[in-house]
RNA sequence: GGGGUGGUAGUUCAGUUUGGUUAGAACGCUGGCCUGUCAAGCCAGAGGUCGCGAGUUCGAGUCUCGUCCACCCCGCCA
């Protein structure tokens, strides 16, 4: 093949009169007979090149040879750089100055009729696109996501080799635990009936990395979780993962406030404001409804059970009770009509809202069809806690707290667009430690059993155990948890105490990761750490709506990929090596 | 497991409400013409299991039932 001088995206006017070889995609071409322009493409951009403009040239053999060009063949040609005739330059293009006039052409591979357009990738649906990803990487999008993405990790893997972390891998084939998702499960041909899980974190793993002395750890690893896929979930993703010894909350947030911060910089050259801002779970609750809040979002939550209670408005009264009432305000409401209100309390109803009140604060006073049943102190202590000047309507929940955070969290988000160019970071933190099953009525960790309680209130666990805060924080962007981490237990006795709270007993903590807690005796040094979703944070970064546009090999939403047609039946004899029968249950077929 | 939207040419869609002649458009594809185009232009042409299966009907892309697939959401995701 002939060697290359340059890119397809690198010539430019200066390089006028240098004999060079280029390789690429035939992006598009436009045959004029005895000229034949082609668009060659590589993934540095597109230079044209024109065939029948060479003196010096066979240009009847070549044009002959350039009318059977179509797209994606993939060519090799040498030629000069010229400027191209004042009126036919091109500004779309950064090499639109110049052309590259052939003398010679290598076709180096043709192509098939292509299943989909490549100029207008956007508008084919995603199974197509999948099937053939490569196709689709080849131009447009995807291929500046996966670049963005390799730029993320080199800055990724700098920031944190600099500040003193090593990286360090982790087993895939490792230990299942019951707890938290749904493993992926491989089964071990040597030990027949045994089985390994991929991991859903090396969450056990770092930690025992601490125990081994390393003090700094990170990782950029690929988790496993066989749950259901979501617009933002796909059974295999990237976690940024890490870990130190000896550090606590504020040493975690300040490094990965710098390394955040950076990314921004570095990546989309946006300073972020720093400090990032921190909220307690319990202020993100009564103020959002929701532990990941869209501070882009001004609308916030108040709470009026105080005043609810003293009205004669049963519904008000009964929550205020055995409840809450909190409601939210939207200024400049003027256009919000009855039927749109009707539609929002149809929107609020599968979240369990019985009901949705309003209140209309007009030129004339405070208005709505449940205000006969308020006095006018009443009134004016509602509008005065909302501050609500004519224009605004207030939206009240009365319900249980869940039900009214979850309303209005969705009502928040549902009346606010934000802007997308606005990055809003936040620490939540002080979450509780556990949380009631709502199942069986077991507490359950709501981070993870080795998150450790806040020390302050270590003697709750004995009397209100659900009260207890943890040493756990997460990072929200724009409404979207990116990662989370806490300070773990390195004590044996505290963590026993955990475990004899979920119930766990030693038998079962040693069978389910005893190694762990074994490593915890053997002088565990304080530790914590952190995880990062990289997929959601360059989804948010990118401004992109699926993580599914910066994966190079994504599954679609029953985890099946169109490319390589995963997940397959196997081989009875594969089976039959592995000691497994199946016994997959029928769908019920038609008679 | 549940709810919603969709599936018609290689691609994106119209046609389905109200069943009725040969299922259309754009782009793409094939052939031809063409010496300054850049999403080139002009002429001609090919291309369909209307996701699949059953049913209703004289007749189904259109109505009914089932089923598969894609996407979005709830559950789930420590």
């Amino acid at each position: 093949m002939l060697k290359l001088t340059h890119s397809c995206g690198s010539l430019r006017g200066s390089d006028a009169g240098k004999k060079v070889s280029l390789a690429g995609w035939v992006s598009s071409w436009r045959d004029h007979g005895g000229v034949v322009f082609i668009d060659i493409r590589d993934i540095s951009g597109i230079t044209q090149i024109v065939f029948g403009r060479d003196e010096s040239a066979d240009n009847e053999e070549l044009l002959e040879r350039a009318h059977l060009l179509r797209g994606e063949y993939v060519i090799a040609v040498s030629g000069e750089v010229i400027l191209r005739p004042e009126g036919t330059r091109n500004e779309k293009i950064p090499t639109g100055e110049i052309e590259v006039a052939v003398s010679s052409m290598e076709l180096l591979n043709t192509c098939r009729e292509l299943p989909f357009d490549m100029k207008n990738m956007d508008a084919v649906s995603d199974e197509v696109r999948l099937k053939y990803r490569y196709l689709e990487m080849r131009a447009g999008r995807l291929k500046d996501n996966i670049i963005f993405k390799h730029k993320l990790f080199q800055t990724t893997r700098n920031f944190f080799s600099d500040n003193g972390f090593l990286e360090i891998e982790t087993p895939f084939l490792t230990k299942s635990t019951p707890e938290g998702a749904r493993d992926f499960l491989v089964p071990s041909r040597l030990n027949p009936g045994n089985f390994y899980a991929l991991p859903q974190s090396p969450q056990l793993f770092k930690q025992l990395l601490m125990i081994g002395g390393f003090m700094r750890y990170f990782q950029i690893v690929r988790c496993f979780r066989d749950e259901d896929l979501r617009q933002d979930r796909q059974p295999e993703f990237t976690q940024l993962d890490l870990e130190m010894s000896f550090i606590d909350e504020e040493d975690i947030k300040n490094i990965l406030q710098d390394y955040v911060s950076l990314l921004f910089k570095e990546l989309l050259d946006i300073e972020l404001k720093t400090p990032f801002p921190e909220m307690t779970y319990a202020d993100a609750m009564l103020r959002f409804g929701s532990d990941k809040p869209d501070l882009r979002n001004p609308i916030e939550i108040k709470d009026i059970t105080d005043i609810a209670a003293r009205t004669d408005f049963k519904v008000f009264k009964q929550a205020a009770e055995k409840g809450v009432v909190r409601g939210i305000k939207l200024s400049d409401a003027e256009e919000i009509s009855l039927s749109t209100i009707a539609a929002l309390t149809k929107e609020v109803a599968p979240l369990g809202a019985k009901g949705l009140a309003w209140i209309r604060h007009r030129e004339e006073g405070l208005h709505s069809q449940i205000t006969k049943f308020f006095s006018q102190e009443i009134l004016s202590e509602i509008s005065e806690r909302f501050d609500t000047v004519p224009g605004d309507i207030l939206f009240f929940i009365a319900d249980t707290e869940e039900v009214a955070c979850k309303s209005l969290s969705y009502l928040r988000d549902r009346l606010f667009t934000p802007d997308e160019n606005e990055f809003r970071l936040l620490w939540i933190v002080d979450y509780p430690l556990f949380e009631k099953d709502s199942d069986t009525g077991a507490w359950i960790p709501i981070h993870h059993p080795f998150t450790a309680p806040n020390p302050e209130d270590v003697e709750l666990l004995n009397t209100d155990p659900g009260s207890v805060r943890s040493r756990a924080y997460d990072l929200v962007l724009n409404g979207s948890e990116i990662g989370g981490g806490s300070i773990r237990i390195h004590s044996m006795e505290l963590q026993k105490k955990i475990f004899n709270l979920l119930n766990i007993s030693d038998e079962e903590a040693d069978a389910k990761f005893g190694f762990l807690l074994k490593g915890l005796e053997f002088g565990a040094p304080p530790h914590g750490g952190f995880a990062f979703g990289v997929d959601r944070l360059a989804t948010k970064m990118l401004g992109l709506s699926s993580i599914r546009d910066l994966i190079p090999f994504p599954k679609t939403q029953r985890a099946y990929s169109p490319l390589s047609g995963a997940p397959s039946t196997v081989e009875f004899e594969q089976l039959t090596e592995l000691g497994l029968k199946l016994d997959v249950p029928t769908k019920k077929k038609e008679d």
